[in-house]
RNA sequence: GGGCCUGUAGCUCAGUCGGUGAGAGCGCAUCCCUGAUAAGGAUGAGGUCGUUGGUUCAAGUCCAACCAGGCCCA
């Protein structure tokens, strides 16, 4: 007889075996051979979110990687073809500080110093090391993704891309140059992006001043001569003072203070000058136009009065000191009010020419108590105090950090907003409140994109400007040859080599030089849908490849990515396309360490994925990540979690798998050379397994349409449950077939059993692509025209095998039958090994429920299961109302209604129960009820051999007969004959002589079950002595008594021959 | 300071349309079963369902406020 299956080790190793079929698709060439495959199914397109490469991948990214492979997986099964191209975020401030730190550089003088060439050499030389990282990771955790054909943001097609597209904007007008204020590190020199600044919010203490603005004219004259009580953190802005700001609708007043007049919202006037008397009230407009007495006179403008809605009455004064060049609003107000930017601020945060001469060559930190000595010496401080509150730090340095306007380039994205809130509407989002929550607020909220960087390592802004002020955008090295009359299309178009490319102005004929900005890596990532294939519609180049593979049908990143590339991905899809990039987005939460703490190098909780692949494998990672809690939580990642997910789920699998393998070998079953028994023909437990089987496919396939991973993995380990702990555990004994004659109650076992393996395989290939692997090549592979890889396979549809829902729910019945009977075993402290002569049971349908007694039998180990002929016997019925019903029949009776139920002595449950209707008496009047109007339940006294749950009541005939003794004896001695031929090491299938010597009353059971116990042990005779030249002997402990057993293999005996 | 998410057993998490004894797994205790055995099963202990208020005949579930944690933004 030979073994149809390899031989499965049950102390398998998984990252060994993940080992092991990695080279065989790396040999195989599954991953493009599933692409060849599928080239002519229906397109569905999925675009890789660049990982930047910069550091290693760590475990979140092993999160992002297992979502970003399970649908395209499942939609590869399903018929789809899915190009799956790599790809690579490659500039950026992370890379340039990566690179930084290595060379011990700290400022952009160090790397000017240094060379830019020599800079950007290293940048991109790091770029290259990390990639290689993210390959490994990448294959170990089994993403399936293109990365031969990967996309690099810093190719030279790319980069053109990205040229292209600018320059459209520049010509659009959608690109300009404007005085912004943004976040800045005076130490290092440089502008701050917005994330980088969230970095370095702290709690830190600052001086917290109120200042007096004097009126020295305004409409109503009464005014003049009072002070606006102004209120800043930032006295040095205080040198650049403008211009104030309150809000034109809110109550002002004037009070009298220690003998003078000041004005701020009344809101604050107990809070700022308690004590103080009002003298008069009037509304924030009033005050507009009002100039006053400017603090320092190296400001020139209006100083004045001015309404602006940003005013906040929750602190200060209700009057804002302005200075434009050092925030946003005041910016905003001063462009409307035509103030001048006043900034006597340099580059490294001292003080200029341009500023007093008391605070010159002062960092602007050091200058605050100079200005407030000052202040306090002309009179013009009312108060200095301090504050603790948020501000950003420079999260490299800890600076303070200054905000300042500065010259930048903006993409006009205002000028698509609404259009960008329309394609929103279109997109699926998962979870769905980001849609209108996260997402949606900062489309409503959307300002124009700050694009430029003053940076080294980047894609360069491809504007060239002459000493007149005439801009050029320039869309690809062509061009700019054209332009310079000579060929740079070798050339590398990054720093400095672009740099030192100049053209005569196309304007003036004056010398065009580049400006020296690059741009926000972000524009880069969210240009891979045309980028990617290098597309430029004036070149001619990737135009047919970008129509086939956009918009994408789905992308998945974690949920900082709403600022991030979810959000660069649609502007600039909207921006030259007018439309969506994505139809379907899988927004993923934070992964935690098991304390629920955020994973951090400082904090020492990180987990490094390689030490999870080593140990537990990807597909613990995998299967825990999509099935355990919910995707868009933070989750807590740990390793007993891991090796929990090993032991519940894989060693599960692996279990039943083992199993099958070992028996069908051990019989011969060989499932392609035998007529497939009709499912319809089989015994109710298979027909029910199948019906699972079935049910599970269509909901799995239902769940991962919808993008739910974990609902599908759920309900497959749902079904792996019932699969083990039922299906296998009622069917063992027919797997039993040392013979290999196989009947077709046998025959069907495994047909069913390997149905449900192979079916499982499939399903979960896209979830554990590793262990689906192994069994299916065991178990399918090459066979009756399997392929040879299950992710070549197609996915279950469901509809293979019929849904019986009357058998489900007979089973469920018939399992909840079992569970009240062993209740009952263990109260009565009846051993499962004893046999007993009979369970009476009462279901309030027995439809179906027939057939499936045999198995209720077996399990509870009784000789029959009978109904009961009335339920009475086991004890009163109880009913409850059936609110569900009652409720809105009955509105606040139900409770009279209920109290009355309760205090039934049994006979309306009784009449109830027996189908009748009744009439109740209540508090409230007479109630008619019908049986379907209540919940029944039976109350049984325990301890007396009864278990009852909802409608359902067990009871077993405990009386133990001398009959059924001796058989329980005999299966006692039966296991420990069976323990003792595992002990002496033999195979399931060999053949023994066995010796049992027993007294008394075991020795009566040996006697009555010779036969039996022959026959299960697969002894060839069974002796009452010891069996002479015994390979194996023991001393058993068989109910209270010592049993010597005593074997040998029979000689040539192995049933395999 | 603003927005969003989360809060259920010691731990990790389910809980559908609001329907009334609140569930699973792990861990713990006791017991059982056993040629799937480095598995499996049963029973038990363990819960103010974050807090308070509201809507309702009925709230873990809906509403409001608050508390705690997380994320994003300032």
């Amino acid at each position: 007889m030979t073994e149809r299956f390899e031989p499965v080790d049950p102390r398998v190793r998984f990252p060994d075996l993940e080992r092991r079929i990695l080279a065989f698709w790396r040999e195989a060439d599954v991953f493009h051979r599933q692409l060849e495959e599928r080239r002519d199914g229906p397109l569905w397109v999925f675009y890789e979110g660049p990982p930047t490469a910069n550091g290693r991948p760590g475990i979140h990214h092993m999160e992002s990687r297992t979502f970003k492979d399970v649908y395209p997986r499942f939609r590869a099964m399903t018929g789809h073809y899915v190009p799956r191209k790599a790809g690579w975020d490659c500039h950026g401030l992370p890379v340039e500080l990566e690179v930084e730190k290595e060379i011990g550089t700290r400022t952009k003088r160090d790397i000017e110093a240094l060379g830019i060439a020599e800079f950007n050499r290293r940048c991109r030389e790091s770029v290259t090391r990390y990639v290689d990282d993210w390959e490994r990771a990448t294959e170990r955790i089994g993403f399936w993704i293109d990365t031969r054909d990967a996309y690099w943001t810093m190719d030279t097609s790319y980069i053109e891309s990205v040229w292209w597209s600018l320059k459209r904007l520049h010509e659009r007008g959608l690109l300009y140059q404007d005085d912004r204020v943004t976040s800045y590190c005076p130490r290092c020199g440089t502008a701050l992006s917005d994330a980088e600044t969230a970095l370095g919010y702290e709690e830190v203490e600052d001086p917290s001043v109120f200042v007096r603005f004097r009126i020295v004219e305004a409409e109503d004259p009464s005014l003049v001569g009072a002070a606006l009580l102004g209120w800043t953190t930032t006295p040095w802005t205080l040198i650049s003072n403008t211009g104030v700001a309150v809000a034109p609708d809110a109550t002002y007043v004037e009070v009298e203070h220690e003998g003078e007049r000041l004005i701020l919202a009344a809101a604050l006037r107990e809070r700022v000058l308690p004590g103080s008397t009002e003298r008069r009230s009037f509304a924030g407009h009033e005050l507009v136009g009002a100039r006053y007495e400017p603090l320092y006179p190296t400001v020139e403008g209006a100083h004045r009065v001015v309404a602006a809605d940003f005013v906040s009455l929750e602190d200060g004064t209700g009057v804002v000191h302005m200075a434009p060049a050092f925030g946003a609003e005041d910016l905003e107000v001063g462009r409307r009010e035509g103030w001048p930017v006043f900034k006597p601020i340099d580059g490294e945060g001292r003080f200029t020419e341009q500023a007093p001469a008391f605070v010159r060559g002062r960092f602007f930190k050091d200058a605050d108590p100079l200005i407030l000595e000052d202040l306090r010496s002309r009179g013009l401080l009312l108060r200095a105090g301090t504050i603790r509150h948020t501000y950003p730090l420079c999260w490299r340095c800890g600076t303070p950090l200054i905000y300042l306007a500065r010259s930048s380039w903006y993409i006009r994205t205002t000028a698509v907003k609404d259009r960008l809130l329309e394609v929103n509407e279109e997109v699926n989002w998962y979870p769905e409140h980001i849609k209108h929550g996260r997402y949606g607020d900062w489309l409503r909220n959307n300002v124009d994109w700050a694009l430029s960087r003053e940076r080294y390592w980047g894609t360069p802004l491809p504007i060239w400007r002459c000493p007149r002020g005439h801009d050029t955008a320039i869309g690809s090295l062509a061009e700019l040859s054209e332009r310079a009359g000579r060929d740079v299309t070798g050339i590398d178009p990054h720093r400095p080599a672009i740099d030192a490319v100049t053209f005569p102005c196309p304007d003036c004929g004056e010398e065009a030089r580049r400006l020296p900005e690059v741009i926000d890596t972000w524009y880069d990532s969210g240009a891979m849908p045309f980028a990617q294939w290098g597309y430029h519609p004036e070149l001619g180049r990737g135009l047919e490849e970008f129509a086939r593979h956009f918009p994408a049908d789905f992308i998945s990143e974690a949920i900082d990515q709403t600022r991030g590339w979810f959000y660069t991905l649609m502007a600039e899809a909207v921006l030259h396309f007018d439309s969506t990039a994505y139809r379907n987005v899988v927004c993923l939460g934070h992964i935690v360490d098991a304390e629920g703490r955020k994973m951090s190098k400082s904090l020492g909780n990180v987990i490094d994925p390689w030490d999870v692949l080593e140990r537990q494998g990807a597909d613990a990672l995998r299967w825990y990540l999509l099935t355990n809690g919910s995707p868009w939580t933070s989750r807590r990642v740990s390793m007993d979690i891991l090796d929990e997910v090993v032991r519940r789920f894989l060693l599960t699998l692996w279990n039943v798998y083992a199993f099958f393998v070992t028996y069908a070998n051990a019989s011969g079953f060989d499932p392609w050379a035998e007529p497939e028994i009709p499912v319809a023909e089989r015994p109710p437990l298979d027909r029910w397994i199948c019906s699972q089987l079935a049910a599970t496919a269509r909901e799995a396939r239902e769940r991962l349409d919808a993008y739910d991973a974990t609902g599908a993995g759920r309900r497959i380990e749902r079904f792996l449950d019932d699969l083990s702990n039922w299906y296998v555990r009622r069917a063992r004994r027919r797997f039993w077939d040392p013979g290999g004659e196989g009947g077709p109650d046998t025959r069907a076992a495994f047909q069913t059993l390997h149905t449900c393996l192979t079916t499982l395989a499939r399903l979960l290939a896209p979830f554990t692509p590793f262990v689906a692997e192994e069994l299916w090549r065991n178990l399918a592979a090459g066979r009756a025209g399997a392929p040879d890889s299950v992710h070549l396979a197609d996915y279950p549809t469901g509809e293979e095998l019929p849904v019986d829902e009357a058998l489900d729910r007979a089973m469920a019945l018939a399992r909840q039958i079992v569970e009240l009977g062993r209740r009952v075993r263990t109260e009565a402290k009846v051993r499962v090994r004893q046999p007993l002569l009979e369970a009476v049971v009462h279901v309030p349908d027995r439809e179906g429920i027939e057939p499936l007694l045999p198995l209720v039998a077996e399990e509870l180990n009784v000789k029959r299961v009978v109904f009961a002929a009335s339920a009475e016997a086991f004890g009163r019925w109880r009913a409850k109302p059936n609110y569900r019903v009652l409720g809105p029949r009955l509105g606040p009776a139900v409770k009279e209604l209920a109290a009355a139920l309760a205090a039934d002595d049994g006979a309306l449950a009784g009449a109830l129960a027996r189908g009748e209707r009744v009439t109740v008496d209540t508090a409230s009047g007479p109630i008619e009820l019908g049986p379907e109007e209540v919940d029944l339940a039976q109350e049984t006294r325990e301890g007396w051999g009864v278990a009852t749950e909802g409608g359902v009541t067990v009871a077993l005939e405990l009386e133990v007969t001398p009959e059924l003794r001796l058989e329980g004896l005999a299966r006692e001695l039966l296991r420990a004959v069976q323990d003792a031929r595992r002990e002496a090491g033999l195979e399931v299938s060999d053949r023994i002589v066995l010796g049992v010597t027993a007294a008394g009353e075991l020795a009566d059971a040996l006697a009555a079950h010779r036969d039996a116990i022959a026959a299960e042990t697969l002894a060839l005779e069974v002796r009452d002595e010891p069996v002479p030249d015994a390979a194996f002997r023991t001393i058993a402990e068989v109910d209270g008594s010592s049993v010597t057993i005593t074997l040998r293999r029979a000689e040539g005996a192995s049933t395999r021959g």
